[in-house]
DNA sequence: CCTAAAATCATTCTAAAGTATGAGGAAAGA
DNA sequence: TCTTTCCTCATACTTTAGAATGATTTTAGG
């Protein structure tokens, strides 16, 4: 079991071993070869060194983790701020704009159709409709968009 | 002057290069000193093997280039909305939105019908829905209160 | 308790908005 | 000159918005 275990966690080295005692024999074999040349000392240095030196590479390619370059970009989220708000309560009460229409209104705002609206407040959408034409009728406006256009210069909504 | 270039683009290399034929000198009067031995031939091809072993590791790691990895972070820019207006073109010009478009989504947001769009910029109806119809698109948005929340929110228009 | 305002919902229409597609002309670049 | 983009317009169709009317149910206040 243990053994299983070392053989899991070396198995980079082992290889590493095994391939070294392979390109021994090999090596001894080309010796053999070789050594009936002149220079064949210095061919079997020099295939050594490229082999070993390949072998290196490819080992720390193989084992090394590979190098991480963190490059940081940043991307600009326009956000508006809407902190200093404040509700218009004379023109509201002049307006005379129930609780449920400024909230309808508001959600007309943010870009909602009716039936949305009616589902987000839980109501049907005839009844959304219905508080739109009063909310329409109060302001003495024709369409959403001019309701919305009129409660933000009325500051009635943000 | 190109001479120096030369030298500072292949700095590794040459130094590279350089070592070698230090080792190469180094391993030659090491194979004088080792030829008296029995086993002198092993244990020169041992040294050779583990030398250019450790040569390639370090080669591999000098001069191996590190992954880019990007990573995009939000910033988030807040937008005074007491000053005075100023046109987002970097925003303009990511959606891509033509001056006519542009020009229409600006009346939209002022409360105008498309026909009285059409009426004020002497063009038929059905230009200004194809106008509308692709301003949506572009943006991707459904309704025009979509477009004209995203386009206050984006300083497209006021 | 009673009432007025508010909130809810339905039905029926009409108007407006939006989709999809095709097409022609004008201007600007490659 | 050829291509691309923009602007223009049309037709046909679907969806949503809005108007008009009537009705029921809460809810807060006198």
């Amino acid at each position: 079991m243990t053994i299983r275990k070392f053989i899991e966690k070396n198995k980079a080295v082992l290889l590493y071993g095994t391939c070294l005692a392979l390109l021994l024999f090999l090596l001894k074999w080309l010796e053999l070869r070789f050594v009936i040349f002149d220079h064949s000392m210095e061919i079997y240095i020099g295939a050594i060194a490229v082999i070993f030196t390949g072998l290196g590479i490819w080992l720390t390619l193989k084992l090394t983790k590979p190098k991480v370059e963190t490059v940081v970009v940043e991307k600009e989220v326009y956000i508006k701020t809407n902190g200093e708000f404040r509700l218009n309560e004379k023109e509201l009460s002049r307006l005379g704009l129930s609780s449920r229409e400024l909230e309808v209104l508001q959600l007309m705002a943010d870009g909602y159709s009716n039936s949305e609206i009616a589902d987000r407040l839980f109501v049907s959408l005839n009844t959304i409709k219905t508080h739109t034409s009063n909310l329409f009728a109060k302001m003495d406006v024709k369409r959403r968009t001019q309701a919305i256009e009129q409660a933000k210069r009325l500051s009635l909504i943000p």
